[in-house]
DNA sequence: TTATAAATTTAAACCGGTTCAATTTCTTTA
DNA sequence: TAAAGAAATTGAACCGGTTTAAATTTATAA
């Protein structure tokens, strides 16, 4: 159908490899067989076969890009980090879904692997878990980078400095005066809420009160296990914390939302801060509090460290781990606004060349 | 490095094609070849290189998704529908965003076709801007569908009712005893908020209602945009409506807290009804109103349609349009329902193989 | 046992690019 | 003007699969 590089090297009278010098612009072709090539590929409009080349090559220009949930907003908007860096580098991302399940992890990287692409950005299933998949990825010296730690691997890892964002977090809930704080965890598999509660912890211990264990109430990642973990307070004999740290802000909406149909007032009665600072969180009618994290950049950065493993020649260079700083976006679902003044702080565009990273470890 | 087809062949005492044969059972091979063969596979772990079966076969089993901003729930629900559908039929979606620029669209369009994918499903740019490269996939004959309306293109098509969509949501204010009932626009080149237009309109006029000009809000698809509508209402000299049907939740969310802060209250003082039913939309504080889109199902049905059109022999099969049912979901922001009862309505789960199209025309 | 038909297997061409050693053409210099 | 050297071009092999006509092996019938 299309036309092919004999084709072209047929009307301009060369060989194909004297067309295939012109496309990669080798400084051996002279400039008159160029400039004339170039016209006639741009008359008839030809676009060279990336299949082909990549089987010649032997790299694609295509990464995978592995996600628990894309419509997760901060999974969505590392999704476009990563999508951003590589159209300037005219890489292509094959997407997918785990929904969580292990199985499905390894197959969708198996048929990556089939698609030959050429690297990896995974946001693994973590804790409790066979990886395998993973090991033989690191054997095979297969290019990937994690978002999120996996026991065991060793790997390039970007992600957000959970401890210290909850630290922060919570370390300004005690500043507003609050003593009675609990964390309402994300998903028992999830190492960033294990991290996220070291923070709270953390916090707590720095400013001499007591981390209570009845204080950490088990919970999930979404809005609906937000909402029960609300009921379960409301329901519980304990007297309700004054201030509530939620896993992230759906959580933390399910959570006011079970607490406002109960009567108890955010903040007045409870204060509620979340983690993420997802788009509609400032927007809402109490508006709220979180920690934001640099999700565009995570997925930025996780795509320029993968590429620059790719191209690196040896690839032996040490991991690295990247730890990008999340912010705190003090609204009113904390009590330090009074309700009622237009107080949603928008995410800040992303300066990405500005932004430095927090540390980055070497093994 | 890894293995290839001659590997094997030769570790099996075979011929490649007889290697080929067994991969793609190919009745031609004896049983005990093809066990033996098979045994030899299992053991080394051979995995056949798509690319290079994507050269010979001239199709890749991969196709392209392209959407406004895969951040947007409603798209990213979608892009999860496409993913699910491909994965049951070993297709790998190539995803990108084109940031509504259409630039960006026919910059894409042209790498994935450098890509070879199969397919596109595509989330146009619409109205008052270049379609040249739409019009081109037109007459290459390039499978593709359309996710909107794109005047001059013929095409499948699949997409929700937004028309009885939005009929539906006017038509509920009405029956609940609104009578000045506004319609904030989603953005100018947007077709489906020129049809929930529509929907709004013809819900006034069968109830006997006029359409005043100056309840038709121009404003955009985001949550500032529907913050600065709210804004614009609340300092506008004309009398605020008592009901506001808006383009998206994400601007019914930003308009309810510009109105909110200004003490205008949701639903007492006016009626607030959504589109898209985002997952939020059902535990914020005052539980939105919105006509839900079966996101995924449209997902999950464009890819079936641009499968069946890759598949097809003849592909000059008819165009389809199919469009799907919304469904209204009445909770708080309408007034309905008493505020402080447990009443966010989850989304269904949509089983696909239930749900009839609405009509299908043909071309 | 042999001729013939049926079942298997294989060699070779092909998909559309890249690469590099060998060849041809162009410059330069003696 | 011829020889040497530099610059440009090309033929052929290769990437790792699929396909098909031809060759080989096996089965069947005479």
């Amino acid at each position: 159908m299309s036309l092919t590089i004999s084709d072209i090297a047929k009307l301009a009278g060369v060989s194909r490899a004297t067309v295939s010098g012109v496309l990669n612009n080798s400084p051996t072709v002279s400039e008159r067989t160029k400039t004339r090539v170039l016209a006639i590929i741009e008359k008839h409009n030809y676009r060279p076969n990336a299949i082909a080349r990549a089987l010649a090559l032997k790299q694609t220009g295509v990464i995978g890009l592995l996600v628990k949930d894309i419509s997760n907003p901060l999974y969505s908007q590392i999704a476009m980090g990563v999508e951003e860096l590589c159209v300037d580098n005219n890489y292509s991302v094959i997407m997918g879904n785990t929904n969580t399940l292990p199985e499905r992890e390894l197959s969708k990287i198996n048929l990556l692997k089939r698609r030959q692409v050429d690297g990896l950005i995974l946001l693994p299933v973590q804790k409790g878990v066979d990886l395998g998949h993973l090991w033989e990825l690191h054997k095979e010296n297969y290019p990937f980078v994690l978002l999120a730690e996996v026991p065991g691997i060793q790997a390039d890892l970007v992600r957000a400095d959970d401890e210290k964002g909850a630290f922060e977090a919570v370390d300004h809930l005690i500043n507003l005066g609050r003593r009675r704080i609990g964390y309402i965890c994300g998903p028992e598999t999830a190492m960033a809420s294990d991290r996220r509660l070291e923070g709270y912890r953390r916090a707590l211990i720095e400013n001499n009160l007591v981390p209570g264990k009845d204080l950490v109430i088990p919970c999930g990642w979404r809005l609906e296990h937000g909402y029960e973990a609300g009921l379960r307070l409301r329901e519980s004999d304990n007297p309700i914390p004054d201030a509530l740290f939620c896993y992230n802000d759906s959580v933390a909406l399910g959570l006011i939302r079970a607490l406002t149909e109960g009567q108890i007032d955010v903040p007045d009665d409870v204060a509620v801060v979340g983690f993420d600072d997802a788009p509609t969180s400032g927007f809402l009618e109490t508006a709220l509090t979180t920690v934001a994290q640099p999700a565009h950049l995570i997925g930025y950065r996780a795509a320029q460290v993968l590429l620059d493993r790719i191209h690196a020649k040896n690839n032996s260079s040490p991991f690295q781990s990247i730890f990008l700083e999340t912010h705190l976006v003090v609204r009113e679902s904390c009590g330090a606004n009074r309700k009622g003044t237009v107080s949603h702080q928008l995410n800040p565009k992303p300066d990405h060349d500005l932004i430095k990273t927090n540390r980055e470890d070497q093994f």
